[in-house]
DNA sequence: CCAAAAGCTGACCAAAAAGTCAACTTCTAA
DNA sequence: TTAGAAGTTGACTTTTTGGTCAGCTTTTGG
């Protein structure tokens, strides 16, 4: 019983990431999530998901009841990192700041987590069937509070007035196309691939437009630029 | 010979738009693009496609050799009207009338087309492995003389500097975000559906905060609004 | 009115996919 | 060391899917 602790010497028996449940799961995931975010739900196979993760179908089916199981697993975990960037969005921040390092947050979340990204865009356009009453409350919710935080920022003066929810539906929007609509955007620049001077691109865009056209006339940033 | 004309009012034969070929690929063309709107390429079987468009399964491989052909000839017909609202910007037309009237086009087809619109969305998340060659190239020439109209604008001084291409991408993301995540957008606004007003709402914020970050900070438009 | 062309479809097939399982190996705690 | 738990997997069955076809009905041009 006292020796327990010490047993963990042994053979780093059971440090939790290196727990055969753990490492197969996570192979399991990260498979399903790429060909899920290209192909969607119906369009993917378990076996391909099998073939990906390296494992044996029967050894997927071990760990996963059904698909559904391993989509709803993933909606579950990703949902958590979905609105991280909104956190830049705070009252006591002055807007300038706090929209700038969003839009950057965001657009960094498009270029590390394409995948992800992906994933939940083919899932809306799904209609968002998978997601619970739970998950969509909580995006929701999440969603109106920053978005008080803009309507509070605009009747201070800090921000001209529009419809709140539709501006940070353009912020969303803008950002995340770097992301679900990675193809379009390699058309327009004639790039094979973005890269990462390319998001930056897109940041000072970005940035310098919306700002310019949210904040009164009167405080617009210096507008030299580039 | 003569009386062959005449033979049309018989039984209304042949008119174009009737005639049973037509009508039933019509039918096939209205199904698919619905599926494949929502479940992507490999998502959608033929068997739906052929419930959906009220046709036996035969029937349909009557009009389509397989799979590939009803999808490739839909992305061949889409496309046309794909950057239709393009045309709004113009050299000849001032930018801010021509973006706010792009910008207003543009989620109309968002509005009235937003399952063509979905579609896209799902070849893009695809990788747009089926896009040809020729249709590529379409798409970025047509792109292109848009960026650059963009680009004389700005070397007047008609519009502030910024990176053309992603002000082009800023205003295709934002306008295309209320077709392909309408969820999402429906969620914010905490919507059953998207309403008529909703996309009024959408275009006056779109244009207000577009044209107050890209225009000279000089020639900004009357600030009073809604 | 009629022959040929166009359209239609139930029934069928082969391939691929989902899903199951019993026997096997490896790991772990005491 | 070892018994039981956890993990593995080839082989199997069932279901679904894409695709075919022969023979039928309808349409059409003259």
């Amino acid at each position: 019983m006292v020796q327990r602790k010490t047993t963990a010497r042994r053979r780093a028996a059971k440090a939790p990431e290196e727990r055969i449940r753990a490492r197969n799961e996570a192979a399991i995931l990260r498979a399903a999530v790429n060909l899920f975010a290209r192909k969607g739900f119906d369009g993917t196979r378990i076996t391909e998901i099998a073939e990906a993760s390296k494992l044996p179908k029967a050894n997927v089916y071990y760990y996963f009841e059904t698909k559904e199981a391993i989509y709803a697993t993933l909606i579950e975990r990703l949902l958590s990192g979905w609105d991280t960037a909104l956190e830049h969005i705070r009252a006591d921040r002055e807007p300038q700041e706090a929209i700038a390092s969003y839009i950057a947050a965001k657009l960094d979340y498009s270029r590390q987590h394409a995948v992800e990204s992906r994933f939940f865009a083919n899932e809306m356009l799904r209609g968002g069937g998978f997601l619970s009453r739970a998950q969509r409350r909580h995006i929701q919710q999440v969603t109106r509070e920053r978005v008080e935080v803009v309507e509070n920022w605009m009747q201070q003066g800090k921000l001209r007035r529009v419809d709140p929810n539709h501006f940070f539906i353009m912020l969303w929007a803008a950002t995340q196309f770097y992301a679900d609509s990675a193809e379009v955007a390699m058309m327009t620049l004639e790039r094979p691939a973005l890269r990462r001077a390319d998001y930056i691109d897109a940041r000072d865009t970005i940035v310098e437009v919306i700002l310019g056209g949210c904040l009164p006339v009167a405080q617009q940033p210096d507008p030299n630029s580039e």
